[in-house]
DNA sequence: CTGTTAGCGCATTCAA
DNA sequence: TTGAATGCGCTAACAG
C-alpha cells in the first residue's frame, strides 16, 4: 500500500523522522525530555516536522520500551464519603503536578479485588496508592505487577512504605477538651470496624477516656454515613451522656440533626458532640461540629514526596506519621 | 545470561508458554478473554502454568498489539463540588463494570489543558469523557490521539456524541411551582458563567420566569460554592423577593444559612428557595432544599451505553438528552 | 487446532 | 553525532 492509499491515522515517530529526513533514533532523541546528543539543526527539523504532523508520542509504546509509564493507581473502596472530596481533588492535582497520571480504581466492598486479580484487568503502574481498607501490600503488588505500593489505609507492613495519620494525637486532644469542660461520660459512634484505621481510632478513644476518667457508656456501630448517625442518635440518653464522639463528621451531622433541639443556637445544651476528619462541610453554619483532622496539604505532600523519590518505594519502607489536631467549633 | 542468572522479574507470556510446553500463541489464546481455538488440555496446562508463575498480563503490551487499551479518560475541572461525589462514584463503578479502567484528569482552571497538549503527557485512551467546561472536542481529540470523545459539558458538536441533561424541563417545573405558590418576583444566583451548561440554565430560568410573569429582580454571580451563596445572600431584599433560584445546591445552602431566621422549622416565611443538582446532601435535615436534577443512574447508564457501543463513538454523533425534574422539599 | 512470523511505536544499544 | 539493529510483551495473520 503506498502512502496515498494509507488510511489516515496517527502520525508515528517514523513519519516524523521521514519528514525531517533523519533516522528514527534521531527523531526519538530530539523529542526526548532528557538531553540527548542531537545536532542543533536536526533537532530543529525534527521539532518542526512533529509540529507539522501534529505528532503525539504514544505513551503505551514509550512505556513498553521504557518500563516506566508515569501512571499511578489509586485504590479506594469508593468515593462517596464527604471527606473524600477534600482529599482526592488535592491529591489528583499534586500527582499531576509531578507529571504522572492517575488511574482510579474502585474496589467496592472488597471481594471485587479478587476479580481484578483473576481477570488481570489491572494496569502496570509505577506505583499504587492504597486507601482501600481490605488490601494488603502483597495482594496489591500482584495486582499491579509492581512493588511500589504505598499503604495509606493504616496498614504498615515491613515491605511497603506508609503514610498514616497520627490520629491518636488529635483524639487525645479532643477527649482532653471534653474532660476539661466537665464531661464524665460519653458514647462512641463507630464506622466500619473491619478497617485498621477504625480499630486504631476506637482504641485511642478508649485509652484517652480511661485516662481522663470519662466513662464509656457504649459503642454504637454505624458506617460513617449521615444516615447511620441520624439513626443511632435515637439511642442516646441525653440525660446521662456528657459527650458523643463520632468517628466521622457525617455521623456527627446526623446526630446533630437528630438532637438539634438540644443545640439551640448551636450552643451545646445537653451533650457535647465531636466529629472526625475535619471535613470542609463543618465550616457550614448548619454543622459547626468540633472535629479532629490533619492538615490535608501536609498529608498529600508526604504522599507525593514518597512518590517522587527517585529510589522508588520498593526498597526502604518508610513509615510516615502525619499529625492530627483537635479543631474546636461550636458543638465541642 | 542463562536462566539461573536472570534477575527475578515479572513472568511474561513466554515464561508461561515455556513452562506449559506450548507456543506463545497458544498461551496467548488460552489466556484470552475472548473464545479462541485452543485444545482443552493445552488450555489447562497454560492456565496452571500461569497460576504457578503468578503471571499477570502486561496491559501496555497488550494495548500496543491490540490498539485497544480498555482505558477511559475522564476530564474534569476539579472534583470538589458536592455534586461530584454523587456522580463520580457511580460512574467509576459502572465503567469498571464493563471492563474498562478510568484515568482521571483534572485540568483545573483551563489553561492547564494546553500544558497537557504541549507536554504530550496524555495517554492513548479508548475514549474521553469530557466534563470540563472549557474543552472543545477537537482539542480533546488531539490530546488523546483519539476520536472517541463524549461531550458531557453541555457542548454538542457535530463530530462528537453527547449526553446532556435537559435542564430546561426541570427548571420550568420549578418556576411553575413557584408561580403556583404566588411568587411574583425572584432573584437568580448563578455560577461560573463561562460554562455552556450554566449559560443554558440562566437562559431557561429567564424564559420560564417571563412565561410565568415572574419579575427577575437581578442575577448575582457566584461560583457554585456554599461560600459564594452565603456571601451573596446579604444582597437579598427579603421584603421584595418572592423566590431565590440558585444554579447549585451549595449556593442555596449558603443562602439558607444566611437567612435561616426566615426559615423557622424550615417553613418558608419570606422567600422560597430553590437549588440545583439535587445532591444527596439535600436529604440532610439541615438543608431541605427544593432542587432540580436528573436521575443519576439514568444519566450514567446513558454514558456507559455509548461507551460500550461496539461501533465506537467516532462515527455517528448521537445527542442524548436526560430528563431532569423538580424535586420539591421544604424550602420550595 | 497449532506454531511460526511479523509487527504495534518507541528507546536504546552499538558500530560507524 | 548518527543510524541500523534489537527488544519491550503481546496479539494477529498466516501456513501447516
Amino acid at each position: 500500500m503506498n502512502d496515498a492509499l494509507k488510511p489516515a491515522s496517527e502520525p508515528t515517530l517514523s513519519d516524523v523522522a521521514a519528514l525531517a529526513g533523519v533516522s528514527r533514533a534521531i527523531a526519538s532523541r530530539a523529542l526526548s525530555a532528557q538531553p540527548r546528543p542531537v545536532s542543533a539543526d536536526k533537532r530543529e527539523r525534527v521539532l518542526h516536522a512533529a509540529e507539522a504532523l501534529g505528532y503525539r508520542p504514544n505513551s503505551l509504546a514509550r512505556g513498553l520500551a521504557n518500563k516506566t509509564v508515569n501512571l499511578v493507581a489509586i485504590l479506594v473502596n469508593h468515593i462517596h464519603d464527604l471527606s473524600d472530596l477534600d482529599l482526592f481533588d488535592l491529591l489528583l492535582a499534586e500527582i499531576q503536578a509531578i507529571g504522572k497520571q492517575v488511574i482510579f480504581i474502585r474496589v467496592g466492598a472488597g471481594e471485587d479485588a479478587e476479580d481484578f486479580l483473576r481477570d488481570g484487568v489491572a494496569y502496570h503502574v509505577d506505583a499504587a496508592l492504597v486507601f482501600a481498607d481490605f488490601a494488603d501490600a502483597a495482594t496489591v503488588r500482584r495486582m499491579f505487577r509492581n512493588n511500589a505500593v504505598l499503604m495509606l489505609n493504616g496498614h504498615h507492613e515491613p515491605g511497603a512504605p506508609s503514610v498514616t495519620m497520627d490520629e491518636d494525637q488529635g483524639i487525645r486532644e479532643a477527649v482532653a477538651d471534653a474532660a476539661a469542660k466537665g464531661v464524665r461520660s460519653a458514647l462512641l459512634l463507630t464506622g466500619r470496624s473491619m478497617s485498621r484505621v477504625e480499630q486504631a481510632r476506637i482504641a485511642s478513644f478508649r485509652a484517652a477516656m480511661r485516662q481522663h476518667g470519662i466513662a464509656l457508656l457504649g459503642e454504637l456501630a454505624g458506617d460513617y454515613s449521615y444516615a447511620s448517625g441520624r439513626a443511632l442518635a435515637q439511642q442516646i440518653d441525653v440525660d446521662a451522656t456528657g459527650a458523643v464522639f463520632c468517628t466521622s463528621d457525617a455521623m456527627a451531622m446526623g446526630v446533630l440533626d437528630a438532637h438539634r433541639r438540644y443545640f439551640p443556637g448551636h450552643a451545646p445544651e445537653r451533650f457535647r458532640l465531636y466529629g472526625f476528619d475535619n471535613i470542609s462541610l463543618t465550616q457550614f453554619d448548619a454543622y459547626p461540629i468540633s472535629s479532629i483532622g490533619a492538615d490535608k496539604r501536609d498529608y498529600v505532600a508526604q504522599i507525593v514526596r514518597i512518590l517522587n523519590r527517585p529510589a522508588g518505594l520498593a526498597r526502604h519502607s518508610e513509615h510516615v506519621l502525619v499529625a492530627t489536631r483537635f479543631v474546636p467549633r461550636l458543638t465541642g
